[in-house]
DNA sequence: CTGAAAGCGCTTACAG
DNA sequence: CTGAAAGCGCTTACAG
């Protein structure tokens, strides 16, 4: 295939490499009709394809873009990804996507490597509440646009994210509506923190507060996010009265666990409980016992939806906008989350 | 950061770049100890990381392998990416993902970009049933070593994929032990045919052949797998008798199509029909519909389980020793499949 | 033991 | 209008 080089070219021609280079790149025409038709003729025969790595060291460009996120085993960023991808491809560039595991050392070496591959730009969804954040600030003064996704950091960095406070305020509104008598709310989350996460925990406080109801400190359960722990902590939930109570997931990953504590406890969802959560869900069906904790949901719970759509599509936006003007813009957005709820 | 270069340490040290460059990359010594050692200090500390585009462009090693794959937003390739990434990231390499949406033409369009990138390996999933094989051919005779993974074509070109017609095989006898009067077999499938797909049809004619019954051509449902339309074949199934039927799926993802169906037949399985299938599956919850077509199940049905760890590492370590070797090492590895059954 | 020089393939400022 | 030459940063065969 192509070990065609603009070299070659230019000898079967009879013109210069540069002549074959600019014609190429249609840079302003200087060179005869004739030979530019020939020139470009013969690279569509020989199927010509520069080589993007040795423009890449001459432009300091490699028409790539790095994506660092923790783990690309969810429903989130896939999805996320792909929308970038198809947003950034028209425009010929491509993504270098990262796993971290969500930890900060593997996170700062995949993001070195990427650096040292010359990247365009950079979208990164931090690690485990930002831990490198002295790190992230000496390259956030490298020339190239660095942009944080769906985690974010309010003062320092540019990001693209889920208005997660106002989304929580919503969901919470919708639950409060389902359940005219509800006084009180359970908050089941993740005990590894950052501030998308202690802003919905804020709506929801903000919220509350609001319909002048708080959130007791002992209906806060913050837990590692595994089945089998979620379960754990959903015990002690399930035994006290749910009166008038309601549940608010900071995610939907809660829910198997959640479900299979219910189940123990022979509760029923929204029957003896209305929850809400963040984020669409698929249950794994695996086992009879997950068949059996699916059944404790006798209606769907509404989801509150991030925008992934238009998460992906600002990113994009972005990473192109100040890729063309040479630039590192600002941005701080904040998308508005959508409810759907599931009669 | 990383903005130094060999020079810039060069300079510094008071040698020459040669000098550096053998030094920070092992080369035998051929330099004072002291100054061995003066250059790794000052590059340790500031933190010197070689420009990879650089040195790709030389040495014809981008340190980055090409990963072509269908969709990353299933269950399947995350998984087998992350496992790859894993394994080939100890020796420095990448991974480069591609969405090619099972479309040929995209697919060949990033192929070429990846080439044209100097990708050191590819490994491809190819597009619906591999319908560029004749731009595969040309490919393979380049340089870099390519292998097919998941879907193969057995006698040109390499690949790491499920032995699926034993796969088959083991599902149906699964099926067969769990139901003694089972006569007739019903196959739902993928209309997309590649060999991987026809490998399982198959399996099931030989075992059904084995055990003196047929697979009837009516009792073969091929359609596209979407939900709506794997439904609508599902009418046609439950409204026939299925005594003494079973149901094999061609893969799980029909699940949720069949069960919608089965709901409005009033049907149970296993209660009035034993399915089985490979992979495992998710269920989105999303709907009370959703929730009613779940309740079909009143177990869990078993899972033909794909070695995707084992795909994973044999991927990685085919590349790996290639890369090691400079050579194009042969490889056409069928993995066995693991029946989970969900009791 | 050490370094100057050429070269990977593309690009561009500059000289004709 | 056209092309020779220098350079991106790293690497290596070669000359000293």
């Amino acid at each position: 295939m192509s070990n065609i080089r603009l070299k070659d070219i230019a000898k079967k021609v009879g013109v210069s490499t540069t002549a074959v280079c600019n014609v190429l790149n249609s840079k302003p025409i200087r060179i005869r009709e004739e030979k530019r038709k020939e020139i470009l003729k013969l690279a569509e025969k020989l199927n010509y394809k520069p080589d993007i790595i040795a423009s890449g060291l001459k432009n300091k460009s490699t028409k790539s873009i790095g994506v660092v996120i923790p783990d690309i085993r969810t429903l989130f960023f896939p999805e996320i990804i792909l929308t970038i991808e198809k947003n950034i491809r028209k425009r010929g560039y491509h993504t270098i996507i990262c796993n971290t595991e969500d930890n900060p050392e593997l996170e700062k070496e995949q993001i070195e490597n990427l650096l040292a591959r010359r990247i365009d730009a950079l979208v990164i969804v931090p690690a485990d509440g930002m831990k490198n954040l002295k790190f992230f600030r000496s390259i956030n003064k490298e020339s190239i646009p660095i942009l944080f996704m769906d985690r974010y950091n309010y003062d320092e960095f540019n990001f693209v994210a889920t208005d997660n406070v106002n989304g929580a305020i919503k969901g919470l509104k919708t639950l409060l509506q389902t359940n005219k008598d509800l006084k009180r709310i359970i908050y089941l989350g993740d005990n590894r923190r950052n501030q998308s996460l202690d802003d919905r925990l804020e709506g929801i406080k903000k919220e509350l507060s609001s319909n002048g109801l708080t959130l007791a400190n002992k209906d806060i359960f913050l837990c590692r996010q595994e089945r089998k722990i979620i379960e754990t902590a959903g015990y002690k939930i399930f035994s006290q009265d749910l009166h008038n109570a309601g549940i608010f997931l900071e995610s939907n990953r809660c829910l198997p666990g959640l479900l299979d504590a219910a189940r123990k406890f022979n509760k029923k969802i929204p029957d003896d409980v209305h929850v809400i959560g963040f984020d669409k869900f698929e249950f794994e069906i695996c086992s009879a016992e997950d068949l059996a904790s699916i059944k404790v949901l006798t209606k769907a719970i509404p989801i509150i939806h991030q925008d992934i759509r238009g998460i992906s599509k600002a990113v994009a936006e972005y990473i192109l906008a100040c890729l063309e003007k040479h630039e590192k813009l600002e941005i701080k957005l904040k998308l508005p989350v959508k409810i759907e709820i599931n009669d």
